[in-house]
DNA sequence: CTGAAAGCGCTAACAC
DNA sequence: GTGTTAGCGCTTTCAG
């Protein structure tokens, strides 16, 4: 591997003219800087990157951490940073479970974006001691700490009620994991709807974000001795389980039972029928949103303006008419 | 940030020992040791990781370098990866677009895997001079390089002439974008197991291996004065476009039309109904065997045995039950 | 405009 | 067992 010094050497500079012409500074004479380019490019010079940020302390690499690389939310979110990365030279650089947390601590990437609610909050804390971090769907507090966070028990919250006025009386809920923060205030604001109308929650049921164990679920709600009349799931996936499973015992949605999900995943999806009720989220923008503001945060390392929460939308479709 | 000078200072050892007790280096006294290692724990020491490779040379990262985030295919590719570089105790770092060029060419990475048949092929035979690199589901040869390709056009001749035998006779294909790798080898394929037969393609549908791509190509379909009885798509995505065009115009599948796809992304999701004929293949056992036999060219930096094709098996369903 | 040289944080001879 | 030190490849003062 050629360095800097072989390209110097060839070029009959020193190796400071060298980085200098290589990094565009403009103070190097116009000649000399194409004689370095040329001699660069004929030896097939490229920095080391290890070498540089050493020197620089920087990386130029945004790391975006996940909890795990499947399904379209995630898919949708990494192509919004994605595109805004991009736009601004910098580069991405996904990881996933425990790679992750090394990653920030050996300073692998001068910033990042947390979508993993497992992700051990004493690490990003430490870390954002000195670099900027945006933690989507999780709250969390901190210096350098942007916690980007939709609204997720209002926005449950407003579609039960609208169910209920519609005229549904039993329901029951389909969670995602226990644990996970964003399930948590989507059940919130589920209870909170129900106990407002002096209705209760029937069954809580326990899923994982997945189609199967929302399918898992459906099985189980079809042997109830009083069976539901509406299905809230907390993410869409799980919905497109739970429906499977009337489906193959022949009740109806929306006939017998109302069903909705969250997230907005299949609303282009004209497969899925009945189409599905559920609480759209542009996911694509809001990973544009956090990108942007992280690297902003990042360059001024300074205030930041700007709202960080991505906005939701009730979308009532098929699956909940009455 | 505390750096291994600090923590030899507040151990009152050397740089040198710190760097063996920290390395776990086993000539290093047991009190030692640990005195370190209580140090660099309570000033929150973690080592930097460019310091680390630029003396040692590797990163201990593997590069992932995809086209892009969205999709089945990928994401089970990427968990099948993930699971192993993590078991070998090494990162995955996942990129896409041109940073990954970057970052290959400045050696962020001490190996790679590239899912992305636009990627620079000069890039990689150059960086694979010196890293093994498997090239998923893209012929490229040369030094380090490790292809890993299925068999596209056996798979599709063999399903093509299946339904074929099965009394289908009006083909038409529906494309993937025209310059990928694999959409070649299946329309290939394809043309030859109708040629075998006597057979020619009715028409050719460009698509991008989108679920609306294949919705419009349905569209056309539907509008064809002389309509096909079978149509094969290069990928499941765009299957249940074509199948959901077909139902908004009561065109039945299978009765009027035989659909199948390839990849096998939907077997296990109930809510495709018909359920589609397809050339299912392992995506995750395919990300594990890539990334295993890639690890092992890494440390033995020799020859690898083991083969690394993926297996692909054709699964008829319901979307071709005539 | 160009060159000499220090030093980023770490590992690994080598010497003791 | 532990310490001293060179040097990985690069950027960036500082001199000239």
């Amino acid at each position: 591997m050629p360095t800097i010094k072989d390209v110097a050497r060839k070029a009959g500079v020193s190796v400071s003219t060298a980085s200098y012409a290589l990094n565009n500074v403009p103070l190097v004479n116009p000649e000399t800087r194409k004689r370095v380019m040329e001699v660069a490019e004929s030896i097939n010079y490229h920095p080391n990157a290890s070498a540089r940020n050493l020197k620089t302390k920087r990386t130029n690499n945004i790391g975006v951490f996940v909890y795990g690389f499947s399904g379209p939310v995630f898919s949708e979110i990494l192509e919004g940073i994605n595109k805004v990365v991009h736009a601004r030279h910098m580069n991405i650089l996904v990881s996933s479970g425990k790679s992750s947390s090394m990653m920030l601590k050996e300073k692998q990437v001068d910033a990042a974006i947390i979508f993993d609610s497992s992700f051990d909050k004493q690490v990003i804390v430490q870390y954002a001691k000195n670099s900027p971090v945006v933690v989507l769907d999780t709250f969390l507090k901190g210096k350098n700490i942007y916690p980007s966070v939709m609204d997720n028990d209002l926005l449950v919250h407003q579609l039960i009620r609208q169910m209920i006025n519609q005229g549904y009386q039993r329901f029951v809920y389909v969670s995602g994991p226990q644990e996970a923060f964003n399930n948590k205030e989507r059940y919130k604001g589920y209870l909170q709807a129900l106990a407002e109308a002096g209705l209760k929650s029937q069954q809580y049921f326990q899923g994982d974000f997945t189609t199967p164990s929302g399918y898992a679920a459906g099985k189980q709600i079809i042997s109830m001795k009083t069976r539901p009349d509406f299905v809230f799931c907390a993410n869409d996936e799980m919905a497109l389980g739970v429906m499977e499973a009337l489906r193959e015992a022949s009740i109806g949605v929306p006939e017998a039972i109302g069903v909705a999900g969250f997230d907005g995943s299949y609303l282009n999806n004209p497969y899925i029928r009945p189409s599905l009720t559920t609480i759209s989220i542009d996911h694509y923008a809001w990973g544009q949103t956090a990108a942007t503001f992280l690297i902003d945060a990042l360059q001024q390392s300074g205030e930041v303006k700007g709202v960080l929460k991505p906005i939701g939308k009730i979308m009532i479709k098929e699956s909940t008419q009455r």
